[in-house]
DNA sequence: AAAGAAATTTACAATTAATTAACAAGATTA
DNA sequence: TAATCTTGTTAATTAATTGTAAATTTCTTT
């Protein structure tokens, strides 16, 4: 089964430009379809659900932003947006209209790119709304209260498990014992907890890449990086 | 999927969906034949077998449904019909004729994909086997409640069977003592019955290979590994 | 570099859960 | 009917989990 692909449309009056970033997507794995005006868009969004829209805001016509705000009414399908030329208050505009990004003209295919893909990481973690977190090989199903190493099953204890949950409900947050054990307790159950945690989950528990230690604070887990 | 591939049919009056679908799917390595209506989908059904046909409902001329019954009267290729804007009558009247999913506009076609597969995957099952799980040198036939062994028959009383269909329908998912007994009892009976299925099946039943236990939960069954 | 604070780790004990042997009550079979 | 088989119950045994205490290590501050 392959890696399942998605599906962009690119909004622009100007041939070219559409050319050139389909040509560009296209070559990155992307499936990428095109309209050259707000008419031509509705026409292809009645039919296909698209995973993102990339949307010029200067084009005759209804422009951009009408069809952003459009768009937003019925569905939350990420929008990034091309400006013509800095101008601020366009940005801000365009934000507020509900797009989740933008871009100004000229810009550089590559960011375009990495904006694109940093949008549609996003968006696929919302999708998945069984709430999962993923760090490294290791997706954590909350759920499911299932903890997976590309796709093998890792067994955690039930107190290995609260821990994690309660850590991955705050990625990038430390958590203070007390809110990791539950109770304020003198003890140091809790240390012990995380060191067994860290026996099944990183490569090095003295180097933890993901649980780490916030000293004098409690714990906290990475998952990016 | 890259050994086999598929054949499928996508019918539907609207070129551009036509194009969009089967370049999404040929991406994915299915291979994608398409008709314009009813009546070139007969003519191409006539001398393809496809392993499964996509259907806009609506279309001019016959519509979907009657193809779809039609089809159905020869024949349980799967099908999955597009419809147009929800309308649940539409929908329930599809599967009502023989429709194996359906899908509304405007939709997604990574979840066409999704539904695809799905469906594939079910018909080579149904089509291969009649419902035998393998682990192991063992094969389980389910609908003949028989065991074997490397071709051997292997003797489970009526209790062991049962349990151990019970654990073969979910693989890879642990069944807690409720699900295995039937009932919620309050006894070690489905402890017991573990035991005694493990003697017959595990090499070493202190260290189940296949039938293992999942501590504060139940028992699970790792066809797999 | 030394002292003190904080975190890690080990060993052990208490607790909880699963395994298994022995037995007995029903079913089934010869 | 007696012998055998199946199945559940009980209880002893074994195993896994979790917290505690203490030893060790790491980090921070002076």
């Amino acid at each position: 089964m392959t890696e399942i692909s998605y599906n962009l449309l690119v909004v622009d009056d100007d041939e070219r430009i559409r050319n050139l970033l389909s040509q560009y997507l296209i070559q990155e794995g992307l499936i990428v379809a095109t309209a050259s005006g707000a008419d031509e868009a509705r026409n292809k969004l009645q039919f296909i659900k698209y995973d993102l829209i990339i949307l010029d805001i200067m084009m005759p016509g209804d422009d951009g932003l009408t069809l952003t705000k459009e768009i937003r009414n019925s569905s939350d399908i990420p929008i990034i947006l091309l400006t013509a030329k800095s101008g601020t208050e366009a940005k801000i505009e365009g934000l507020e209209f509900g797009a989740d990004d933008y871009l100004t003209k000229p810009f550089n295919p590559k960011e375009l790119l990495l904006r694109v893909l940093s949008i549609l990481k996003r968006s696929k973690f919302n999708d998945n709304i069984d709430n999962e977190i993923l760090f490294g090989d290791f997706v954590l199903n909350i759920e499911k209260r299932e903890l997976t190493k590309s796709n093998e099953r890792v067994y955690l204890t039930d107190r290995e498990m609260n821990l994690l949950i309660a850590l991955a409900k705050n990625p990038g947050e430390p958590l203070n014992r007390e809110k990791l054990a539950g109770i304020d307790e003198p003890g140091r159950s809790v240390d012990v907890g995380i060191n067994r945690l860290r026996r099944k989950i990183e490569e090095d528990p003295r180097m933890p890449l993901w649980l780490q230690t916030v000293r004098g604070e409690g714990y906290i887990l990475r998952p990016d990086k």
